[in-house]
RNA sequence: UGGGGCGUAGACAAGCGGUAAGUCACCGGUCUUUGGAACCGGCAUCGCAGGUUCGAAUCCUGCCGCCCCAGCCA
């Protein structure tokens, strides 16, 4: 693995180090259980836990549950196994801020005492309506000035169930009229009667993420916490709410840039639509950007990985192109995968002098540039294959050196084939049929004549394919920026009805009995990975991971 | 028109006063039984305008542009 890239959280963790400001790294990854995990969680995981790795510290993987009615424990296993499969480990440091409730309670209570928190009647409403906007100062609630023990009672009457969802909060007592919003006497409790996934009903006040989520990193003894911009505004709370509790050592807070990637959405809200709308078959649909459906796809860890250190850390807002996140599996997956041959959309090859029953068993290796490596494989070589049409085309544009009437290509493995005829459709005038002569003495062997065939391509025995199912994903989205649509329209209708294409195929033989979650390039179209759920022997089904570069295609569009 | 951030090539991103890393994309070329891979080469004066300095992307001043904040969400 290579050294993971400069970068200004590193330079401030130096800094700190240098300077005896803390004497090791402690990092921690906090997700609320309320969705999947995405490619920008992603990020933030390999950030965190790389950090800790490098600093030899420790991460922790610490969920922020503070809000039941958004979360469930099949958010909480999903993200187990997200960050595991991600190649992370956190050891025995597995947190839940609900486990702090008790604590969080007493410090709360503490803050009542010393008159720096109080218990608030307004409604949310009112709370809105008070706090002011951002250019004119709000104003104070009105019962603001109660006594430290009026407060106390009631903070503990709002714990004992005595008042009604959404009636009191417990408020700090800041500034009202503080330039930052965050500083306006926000919330750190609600009386809120949900049923906790942890917890239970045990309580029915719940702090707020300002009041857990600084006090849960000191409890922790997380030394640098990082998060993303829009909590760059809730530092300040941050670090009064510390100041009042007074920890042995203040944890800091460091905030970065999100990740942002063409052609997909990466919020939550938009995620969570898709799946329950039915846009995707699910959390793990192979177009969508979270992790599980990224493994779905076939991605590897290694190349998310690849991906998050390439991408690197800043605190510009930025929208990383998709191409570099296809490059980074391209680049895991081409010296870590055997070669097959599938045939997506078959015409028929017919050769013409070649014996009705005759088949020839070539030896192919798994692995062409390092033939040694993992042995080979045999492949049926018979009278009649299954070839791509657009591999073959009767009036060819400049360049295409494929097979054409009377032009000559090589089969891959096989032998040189020249095209002496074609059969069309009656009705459609389609080729249906390409037929061909073929030169024996190239089997394994360059023309002796010294004369150049460019054209290699791949194909299918038609008496011993194998029918298969591939799915053709694409990006879900039609244009780099979904999240912002036009004027009238949702992000919905930006999405890319061809983003998903199921063909019917032919594989080589020699895939019959392959393993759900095995990879392969099949030459000349992709990567693929026998589908984790779906594939079973006699029943193949394939996923495209991505598609090779193709620089005919790119030939195409530039003369297009 | 309050506060907090950010502006380096088409996209990310190093750089921290000494004369613009790297990656993706793109453009050439070599090689090739995947039009794949690999390899070689090309591709920026740093939002704008002033100032300080022998010297500035880096310091100062003033503009301009973009993002975030008015949840009892995180």
């Amino acid at each position: 693995m290579s050294e993971p890239a400069r970068n200004f959280i590193r330079a401030r963790i130096d800094a700190d180090l240098a300077e005896g400001r803390v004497s090791g790294v402690v990092t921690r990854f906090p997700p609320e259980p309320n969705g999947y995990l995405h490619i920008g969680h992603a990020k933030s995981i390999c950030l965190n836990f790389g950090i800790a790795r490098d600093y030899a510290g420790r991460c922790h993987l610490r969920f922020d549950d503070t809000n039941p009615i958004k979360e469930d424990t099949e958010y909480v296993e999903s993200i187990l196994e997200d960050v595991r499969w991600l190649g992370f480990d956190w050891g025995p440091h597995l947190y839940y801020a609900s486990d702090y409730f008790e604590q969080l309670w007493t410090w709360a209570e503490a803050l009542v005492l010393a008159g720096k928190a109080f218990v608030c009647d307004l409604s949310a409403e009112e709370v809105r309506r008070t706090r002011g906007t951002l250019t004119q100062p709000g104003t104070p609630s009105p019962y603001r000035d109660r006594s430290p023990s009026e407060n106390l009672d009631l903070f503990r009457r709002m714990r004992a169930g005595e008042f009604p969802d959404g009636s009191r909060t417990l408020r700090a007592k800041i500034d009202m009229a503080a330039s930052n919003l965050n500083l306006r006497d926000p919330v750190l409790y609600r009386v809120l009667r949900a049923t906790h996934h942890r917890t239970g009903d045990a309580w029915c006040v719940y702090p707020t993420y300002d009041w857990a989520h600084g006090q849960s990193d000191a409890i922790e003894g997380i030394t640098h916490s990082i998060c993303t911009l829009e909590f760059e505004d809730h530092r300040p709370l941050y670090d009064w709410f510390l100041e009042q509790i007074g920890p042995a050592a203040r944890p800091r807070q460091i905030e970065f840039a999100r990740l942002n990637l063409t052609y997909t959405v990466m919020s939550k809200r938009m995620l969570l639509q898709l799946v329950r709308e039915g846009h995707v078959s699910g959390w793990d649909d192979p177009r969508l950007p979270t992790v599980a459906g990224l493994r779905r796809r076939g991605y590897t860890p290694a190349s998310l990985r690849a991906f998050a250190d390439r991408i690197g850390v800043a605190k510009a807002d930025s929208t990383v192109d998709i191409g570099l996140l296809e490059s980074c599996i391209r680049d895991d997956l081409n010296p870590s995968v055997a070669r097959a041959m599938c045939v997506h959309r078959p015409v028929r090859l017919v050769l013409v002098d070649w014996p009705e029953d005759r088949v020839e068993w070539i030896e192919a290796p798994w692995f062409p540039d390092e033939p040694g490596r993992m042995g080979s494989r045999r492949v049926p070589f018979g009278k009649v294959a299954w070839i791509e049409q657009d591999d073959f085309m009767e009036d060819p544009p400049r360049k295409y050196y494929r097979l054409a009437p009377g032009r000559e290509v090589r089969l891959r493995w096989g032998c040189i084939v020249k095209c002496v005829d074609v059969v069309r459709d009656a009705v459609s005038g389609a080729v249906t049929e390409v037929h061909c002569t073929h030169d024996p003495t190239t089997f394994g062997a360059l023309p002796a004549d010294g004369r150049r065939v460019r054209g290699i391509l791949h194909w299918v025995s038609a008496a011993h394919a194998v029918p298969a199912t591939l799915r053709l994903y694409d990006r879900l989205f039609s244009v780099p920026n979904p999240a912002s649509p036009p004027e009238g329209r949702t992000f919905l209708d930006l999405l890319d009805p061809g983003s998903l294409e199921v063909l019917q195929v032919w594989v080589e033989p020699s895939l019959a009995g392959c393993d759900p979650g095995t990879r392969w390039q099949f030459e000349r179209r992709g990567y693929y990975v026998a589908d984790s759920r779906d594939c079973r022997p006699g029943h193949l089904v394939f996923n495209r991971i991505v598609p090779l570069r193709d620089s005919w295609a790119k030939e195409l569009a530039r003369t297009a």
